[in-house]
DNA sequence: CATGAATGAGTATTCATTCAT
DNA sequence: AATGAATGAATACTCATTCAT
């Protein structure tokens, strides 16, 4: 009974508790975007969340250690379909997939407004870039270049170096997706991404498709 | 002869003045690459550049105009050759010298540590930030799309939408020439990165040349 | 019983901040007084208040709102016994009454110090003079009026404008009172001021009694 | 011949110099009027003067002395009629005429904003508020007494403590003119107060004509 | 004789973090 | 476990005054 009482109690703690997590990190990611790290103000996020500025810290040790959880969530938050199978799809199929996901994801969560900062803090704190380098850019490629791999072993796609070919296209998608985003506030996807994106795979496809096709 | 003099006094002040706002904008730049624009304090600046902060504020009225000062610097000291003649040129060698333009100047004057900053102040000085777009990404692209127009008016190249494709290309050597630069400090040219801008090359080439050669 | 503790914890708090406030508010009236508003520092203000610059600007949001509050406060701590009960004076005795209080009020809480910076915050601050001239002088007017026209309801004075001559009576009384206070650095009533004084209501008597007396 | 020339030149440097003095009063004035003493700023005065700061303190060793001269150009350009000849004047009239000087003088050459800011002055600069008050109150009164004086020696008035009373007639007409003005910014002769003064002087000849008249 | 660039001490205000309750 | 008052160092910016030319 006792025990039982006990986690009772032990388990409503823990549910504020991590209400009031989830309450600081909204309310820090939303001061963080609005002017940057720096002119983000401990105080001011700890009265958004509704909790004291002690709480604040009881749950992240610095304003640093808050912003690392705050990218940390963003990045968990991704709702990251995966490929899915792409047994019988066709190379222009799993290429759209691929860049469809990569587009919807860099507007999801404020991706963008987060990615500024980071980049921003990099003389300050180089290894957080470092990790968002890791998990956003180099981990993705991964995943795509298994695909394209994968197209290759198919027949569908000439052999070519996919790691290469898969940060080219990585690299064509950024220039009408992130880079306008990085430079401009409120920047939201184009109408004519789309288009722009089709034509992207329509580059990848030429080059590297097999001829007899 | 007192006109003379007075040009004398004249000129030495515009010298002395001169050297001082020199002094002043190297302090600054320094200052602001090594923690961003809010982490850089004004009396540090003056302090490096050997002036008091009254004198600094005689020269650039605010911190926000003193950085405004020091992204203009760094345009302006850019050393642009041109693309230079490209009469004899193949249409390979005049987009080698596209991407070596681009290449070069992006490191150049800490252009990336700038481009971080300015990306960071998006939400702060969204016209800061729109006006580096026009001057640094948008310009360059301008100049770039005429030499490929030319390549097509020449025949070097299948007639297609230059607009589109010179961004294609800038995103691509950009993927390997900016984007890491951006999340690491201290990234400098990387080795490969001379078959890097190749192979984005090749894929032009391969996508747009006339079918004939 | 945490109800208890926490009431505790919450008077607590309250008498320390409350103690502070009073504190600043004292080393802000010492402050102010001694070179007038803008050579105070706010520095010095909290270093005589023994409290940190953070801990005065929670208590006062700036300069401008502490020195309303130290405005106020001298209105607020003025002794104003009033006119007490006139049923049986005569117009002698309710018109010195009306002067003594009047006189003394003035160099209470060092007002004439107070109003001198008020005053000299005019072009500045007009909302403030304009607030401490309806309190310190409309007020006071309307209060001694009501007075005045008792008597003459009473019939111990003539029907005279008595809004317009309280006026008159009150300059000359500020004459002697006010007037030098204001020029006259740690100027304190004179010794002949009662004899002034006399004389003001003597002028005042012998132009509205009635004839009858 | 020599002498000539020099002399003109001498002449010349001196109108030069004299209409620079008048520039830079004219621009301090209104720059303290602006904002009291402590905003005024040197530079600024300076700048609208027309002249560089260093010449603004080869006319003025400090601050302190530029206000202290404002102070006197502008008493030195009140016009001051005087009286005139009150030989055939009533009673009555020379006290309208009294009161009149008074008050036009007032509102001449932003008196009254000066006032604020030599009152503001005292604790800092309490020699020149005593000055001010000598100048401007107690020889004032000293000019109308002598006038009252004599209308005693011609029989009109009976004789009395005039000394006294014209202050008692300077607190009155002061209430109506100067009070309100110095807590008001661009307050101006309201249009009664021509009827006020008469009240004022209708009290004072009550109080001391003669019964016979 | 006039200039205006230069100074350095001073200003109000903010903020990440701690600690007594 | 939670509070919120308190801190003190730091920040951008200003100003009366001087001085080399």
């Amino acid at each position: 009974m006792e025990g039982g009482l006990g986690l009772g109690l032990e388990n409503y703690r823990r549910t504020i508790s991590e209400t009031k997590r989830a309450a600081i990190l909204t309310a820090a990611r939303e001061n963080f975007l609005k002017g940057g790290y720096s002119r983000a103000a401990m105080a001011e996020i700890a009265r958004d969340a509704d909790v004291s500025t002690a709480t604040l810290y009881k749950h992240f040790a610095s304003k640093e250690a808050l912003f690392t959880a705050v990218v940390e969530a963003v990045y968990e938050n991704i709702g990251d379909p995966g490929l899915g199978n792409i047994e019988g799809a066709t190379a222009r199929e799993v290429l759209t997939r691929i860049c469809a996901i990569y587009a919807r994801q860099q507007f999801e969560g404020e991706m963008n407004g987060i990615l500024r900062i980071v980049i921003a803090e990099v003389p300050s704190s180089p290894e957080l870039a470092r990790a968002v380098f890791e998990r956003g850019v180099t981990a993705r490629y991964e995943q795509f270049r298994a695909a394209l791999d994968a197209l290759v072993a198919r027949g569908d796609l000439k052999p070519h170096d996919t790691a290469t070919a898969v940060r080219m296209l990585g690299g064509m998608v950024k220039e009408f997706v992130v880079w306008p985003a990085l430079f401009m506030k409120d920047f939201d996807r184009p109408n004519d991404i789309d288009r722009k994106i089709e034509a992207c795979i329509d580059a990848y496809i030429k080059m590297h498709e097999r001829i007899s096709k």
